[in-house]
DNA sequence: TTTAATTAAGACTATTATGGTCTTAATTAA
DNA sequence: TTAATTAAGACCATAATAGTCTTAATTAAA
């Protein structure tokens, strides 16, 4: 019941690039630096933030990446849903067939009822909120 | 981001107990035949529950296990709470120097917020919730 | 046109957490 | 005393997470 790693380094180096001056672009390697991250593995974050619509990148010498909207228009569920897909809480939600044969599936319309405030929550704040604290 | 299948056999264990005959004593092995879960990781299971005062148990011949609490007084939280313990949502919740090289720490007080929350939801079910559907 | 610097994609590996089993001890009823 | 149960925890297998590496595509500039 954890936020991955890669979920926490998604919002660390969103939250970097939204406090910083808007439309510069950073490259991967001094986002690693700044933000204490594994160069490759911030690669595959960035990558994700990126095919998501979240940060806009650009390859080649001069390339780099920063952010496609206003920190006040990115909420922390974007940016966890981007770097770890569809926020599931329990299996059942993913395989249809995996509570068959158990006792209760009330269990599971409840469970969708807390995951869909979770989520609620998660929508709730932007990098904006965070940023200004 | 997920509860665990030691959380999901535990409600659906609970809630099997809670649906029947009160104060009736269920073995291990009844219990894991009727709900399907493996034996003896349910009986891992079974041992945190009654640890944590949810569930009565006797050793012995005639031994078992039953409620100590009826279904209206019992949380979805204490009971994924009891096998899975607390729920941190993040590593730097965990350990204070996780964070300690990273760009900004409001990341982490707005995920207590929303833990938080999280905890709130999983109080306001209870088990008869469940049963009653 | 070539080269250097960057991101993109994804195969691959290592580590950690989860899921599950097994054995031994303690407890109780018969 | 024995059989039937739970308690505890060591142990193992599998799956998920975390991280690395290599190759390709793209771009700016020499």
């Amino acid at each position: 019941m954890k936020i991955t790693r890669a979920g926490d380094y998604a919002l660390n180096v969103m939250v970097y690039i939204g406090s910083q001056e808007k439309n510069k672009l950073f490259m991967r390697n001094e986002l690693s630096e700044i933000c204490g991250i594994p160069d490759s593995f911030l690669g595959k974050i960035l990558q994700s933030l990126a095919r998501e619509g979240i940060l806009y990148s650009e390859r080649g010498k001069k390339g780099g990446f920063k952010l496609l909207r206003d920190p006040s228009e990115i909420t922390l569920y974007e940016i966890i849903k981007a770097v770890e897909g569809d926020i599931k809480i329990n299996d059942c939600l993913v395989d249809s067939n995996f509570c068959a044969g158990l006792s209760n599936c009330n269990i599971h319309s409840v469970l969708n009822k807390i995951r869909d405030s979770f989520i609620e929550e998660l929508k709730k704040y932007t990098l904006e909120n965070i940023i200004k604290g």
